[in-house]
DNA sequence: CTGATAATGGAAACGATTATCATCTTATCC
DNA sequence: GGATAAGATGATAATCGTTTCCATTATCAG
């Protein structure tokens, strides 16, 4: 099996501990959520080895990348590679993946209308979860 | 600077400065794009001052603030207080305002069929624009 | 086992934004 | 007109998430 240089071939500790906190966390966490919670379940993994893995995860579509409103980027691991969005708890970061089809037609639309190319789209929804809501 | 008296809610030699910039930028720009061109016409406005304002103008929803790809925030005068979106394209940064009630409508269902409550919506659309796309 | 090479990670660098605080403006009162 | 209080300004330092550097370590083929 011939892989492409700088992908993640070889199987290191890091990268199955890092998968395995993935898995776990239900929602989205950022970074260095993510660098805590391995530290906790007693796995040595350098903030940087963390940053570097989600950065090439997210690149292959393994796990989803949004950013928060304060900037922050926070990483999930995503169940489909078919393109969706995602509607995320405020408050605790549990996240419920949404099939945008109208938005996607609405989106190409309104690029066609408008003269652009190669039109990219963000599309985030915030709120509270039932839970969060408290009622 | 002969000023007439009694203009004290319009403000300072500044905000004045920040407006007159940001009513000749085209599209969205970073802070600190905004402060090399306020330096660029002359004007002595210090950068702590633009993000002041930026901040003030953007909560009163006299400016439009949205993040790029990288993380940046970029800010415009906005036109309408009504609430929009936009398409900006990638390379010169020039934007049109997009209405979106269709993307509303989605979201508000979205929302409502998983139980979350308070929600938000981020939409942003980029691409490149028709002088920008070559074409 | 051994050498080649990819992966790791602590520390330093980075860059956008924010906080600090002394100084300068402006407005109001006398 | 001048004193004074209130507020705005802005150079600098601090923050903080993220990236880069690079010496060290781990992994794999032969």
């Amino acid at each position: 099996m011939q892989q492409p240089r700088g992908t993640r071939v070889r199987g290191t500790r890091q990268a199955e501990a890092l998968a395995a906190a993935l898995a776990s966390l239900p929602g989205f966490c950022s970074a260095q959520e993510i660098h805590a919670e391995l530290r906790r379940r007693g796995e040595h993994v350098g903030l940087t080895t963390v940053y570097r893995h989600l950065q090439v995860l997210s690149e292959q579509g393994s796990v989803d990348m949004i950013r928060d409103a304060s900037g922050e980027t926070l990483y999930r691991q995503c169940a489909t590679t078919v393109h969706h969005h995602h509607l995320t708890c405020r408050s605790c970061g549990r996240s419920v993946e949404v099939e945008g089809r109208v938005v996607e037609q609405w989106a190409e639309k309104v690029a066609a209308e408008a003269g652009f190319t190669s039109v990219d789209h963000t599309v985030e929804l915030f709120g509270l979860c039932p839970v969060c809501s408290g009622g």
